[in-house]
DNA sequence: CAAAAAACCTAACAAACGTTAGGTAGATGA
DNA sequence: TCATCTACCTAACGTTTGTTAGGTTTTTTG
């Protein structure tokens, strides 16, 4: 019994199912550790039913990887967007900080196998996904030295060190955040808190 | 010429040899990325030869991730105990930082690899390797505990989560540091200054 | 100097890999 | 209704994988 058009739990058809499938899979096993035959089943179809829509495994991983940016991105962007122009540079972090988790922690099977397996792939999937990593890199730059020129971020570090450290913690997160034990939210509240405030008690404390 | 006793470039032998091939390629390649082949050949000998010093594939990367942890644990704790037992937060924090980042981004393939691959590792490996993680993790806790308790460090949130961040923060830089064009010093004063003081710039500037 | 132990090599095994060629069921369009 | 097209399947290919058995060389030991 259950035994009609192959009966998956999910499977999802077709190529976006085989997209899913893998971004999955990559996100837990690397780069290596997947085989397309083990991405076929997750897709509910066989492993040679694959090339009807890919090309090779390096395309799959290639499109995956430049989904997984353009998601951050797109979220990032709109959730600095959605605050009026004058807003503080505390606020703008803030929704910075929420818009990558978010991206990185809820919706984001692609966005975490990016971060998990770009440093595993061949070089020429990682130059495919250069340019929209660059972007992304782009987008922060800007964001963070027009703070900077607004007085509300310090001046004397550089803006890439900045970025790369803010880039670095919230994707750290993904290796041992659990979705199931706390809200996204209230993580990236205590991180921009911690970044943009620092660990040091205050003399001039607040209540 | 030059064909006696294999005249591999580095040709480390014997079970070190072993371990400090595999180390590197790890890192680079991640778990399943490193064939058994690719491991001999990068210590000088050939591939039957490894199981005379090590029964499989997940005896090595065990031996690799427990030595990483290790590394790092032992280079926090040598940096720390330098310093005067009254020694301020943010010097305790900073010497911390700086072992971590040296011991990941200096001497350390063991410690990379750990970083690198500990995500892909079958089941059995990565609890090996847990309990070395857990003491490590202890003991930054306790550290952080007692500059809290001091009144050094902010109360208003918890450990754990100064913990992971700082962790998260300091192994992510592996993924772009280059010790060609930078010091890990440096980086290290950046670092922990902006974890103890944050990004935000102050009122009551200073200099 | 001979015997024993240590450290390697060679050659092969079954399994799993990415990939390909050719076939088939069901929908679509004339 | 027949032909075409889409979306799959089956079966195999050559290669690479972790691993093993058995043989050879080197080093240590008595």
């Amino acid at each position: 019994m259950a035994n009609r058009t192959a009966s998956s739990e999910k499977s999802e058809v077709g190529r976006q199912g085989i997209l899913n499938a893998a971004a999955m899979l990559f996100r837990q096993h690397g780069y290596s550790g997947v085989s397309l035959r083990a991405v076929a089943e997750g897709a509910g179809i066989k492993a040679g039913s694959i090339y009807y829509h890919f090309g090779s495994k390096d395309e799959i991983v290639t499109e995956i990887l430049n989904a997984g940016i353009h998601a951050v991105h797109t979220e990032v962007i709109a959730a600095v967007d959605a605050l009026p122009a004058d807003a503080p540079a505390s606020t703008v972090i803030h929704a910075a900080v929420r818009g990558h988790l978010r991206s990185l922690l809820e919706h984001g099977d692609y966005t975490s196998a990016n971060v998990r397996i770009f440093g595993q792939v061949p070089e020429a999937v990682r130059d495919a996904n250069l340019s929209a990593r660059r972007s992304y890199e782009t987008y922060l730059d800007g964001l963070l030295a027009n703070l900077q020129a607004d007085g509300g971020l310090r001046k004397d570090i550089p803006i890439s060190r900045f970025r790369l450290m803010l880039i670095g913690a919230l994707n750290a997160t993904l290796e041992w955040f659990d979705p199931a034990k706390g809200g996204v939210d209230a993580l990236a509240d205590d991180y921009a808190d911690i970044l943009l405030n620092g660990l040091l008690a205050r003399n001039g404390a607040k209540p």
